[in-house]
DNA sequence: ACGATACTCGTGGTCTGACAATCAGTCAAG
DNA sequence: CTTGACTGATTGTCAGACCACGAGTATCGT
């Protein structure tokens, strides 16, 4: 006989389960309102409080949301990227995986995916790296704004590739690099002059996309990130 | 003048916050116990329901660990990459990214990582790439098990790149795809010839990582791929 | 002296019932 | 037609209780 071994998960565990099948199965639209606590305690057949803590399960899974204050009845949560990317930040700041690794990652799909735009020529995303170049071409810009346009130079690229996948992977990786490269920025000696550079470098790459040269692009933009790196980085302190 | 929304978050949610950034910033190290739920709920100045919902927030994130059972302290987690599989596999089925999308990431990352495998020849990675394969190469092998060790092939493949980070977001993929692909594999009408086809292709690639040549592995991986999805994934039903 | 047994204590898991803050809708008054 | 008050429902929070379980400790028989 295969007797099997007695599994015996908590109950807030057990409704958590089962109301994230439903919603990962399409049976609770996002947008739509979620039973009500109390109701849902009846359906289960379990006390408010454990609805609770799988509610709160839930919510840190990016499946429900919750709007913070009494009355608001709680939602099914639209599809959003942003807990792949908190979660990408925790392995890095549990220091799982290390920066040199992400800028590798990053140089990886970001090639790809210019010479991808390349092939494709999207003009609407161009049109966005556009305007983050309108930023960095200002003399007077600070770094703050300069790193969150170039942030969004290069999301804009990835995203011209027409890949989503990319584009979120993207984002995750940029999210968890983010505070060490403005650490990086802030530290530079000679701002400007470097900001200068890296403007004209966006430019060349981004010339090189419109003309559908992917594969110059890409090689501009592999030595782009990896100069940048190794020199400000890395090597600095 | 600049009026700003008002924020009011619930106490489990603050709570939350606190721990998490003690235990991102190193405070907490894993494995330790957490502070008892009576005790958090006495330092907090809250109920311990309270307490609990902040708990099973942190649990979801995959911070703190409770051991099912009752009778057990809550403690610390180990870093682990489950929490971002968890999000990427869920973006999917809310259809968010799209299998080809996927597939195209998997390409691009895993013919990157072979390049880099080809160049630093680790053997232990290798070692685990040709145990897969000796399952691979059984004739009487199920569908199931092919498909495990070929996940394990393709793994240790980008394991033996080197990168912590390729290999974590390639786990992701993977999981995120394996659903379609095993469909798809348990589907053929002609199997054992498909498999011993995949067979002697990973045989070759194998190959060209040990003698060092990255490129050409790379080209052969990205036929690999490629085909295999173009024949039997996309076009099939 | 030593191994097995029973006991106690602290822990997380669960429940109940209550109250406050808030929201959505209704409806009368101006 | 706008304003304000009223009503009912919902989430947020609490206090207090009980159970099942694990770990250590004391007790007991040999």
């Amino acid at each position: 006989m295969a007797f099997t071994q007695i599994e015996r998960s908590p109950l807030y565990r057990q409704v958590a389960e089962q109301i994230r099948e439903v919603i990962l199965s399409g049976g609770l639209a996002p947008g739509h309102n979620l039973p009500t606590e109390r109701e849902l305690s009846e359906t289960f057949g379990v006390s408010r409080a454990s609805i609770r803590e799988a509610l709160r399960h839930l919510e840190a899974q990016g499946l429900v949301l919750t709007n913070g204050n009494s009355g608001a009845r709680t939602v099914v949560s639209e599809a959003s990227t942003a807990h792949l990317m908190d979660a990408m930040v925790q392995l890095v700041r549990l220091q799982h995986v290390t920066i040199e690794d992400l800028v590798d990652l990053r140089t990886v799909i970001e090639t790809a995916a210019v010479r991808r735009a390349g092939e494709r020529r999207d003009p609407g995303a161009l049109q966005e790296a556009h305007l983050a170049m309108a930023v960095m071409r200002d003399e007077g810009v600070g770094v703050e704004e300069f790193y969150a346009a170039d942030v969004r130079f290069h999301i804009a690229l990835v995203r011209a590739s027409g890949s989503e996948a990319m584009y979120l992977v993207m984002l995750a990786v940029r999210e968890a690099i983010a505070r060490h490269l403005l650490i990086a920025l802030r530290s530079l000696p000679d701002a400007s002059t470097v900001l200068a550079e890296l403007t004209r470098q966006h430019d060349a790459i981004l010339a090189a996309v419109e003309a559908g040269e992917g594969a110059a692009a890409a090689e501009m933009l592999r030595d782009h990130i990896i100069n940048f790196y190794r020199r400000f980085v890395f090597d600095a302190p």
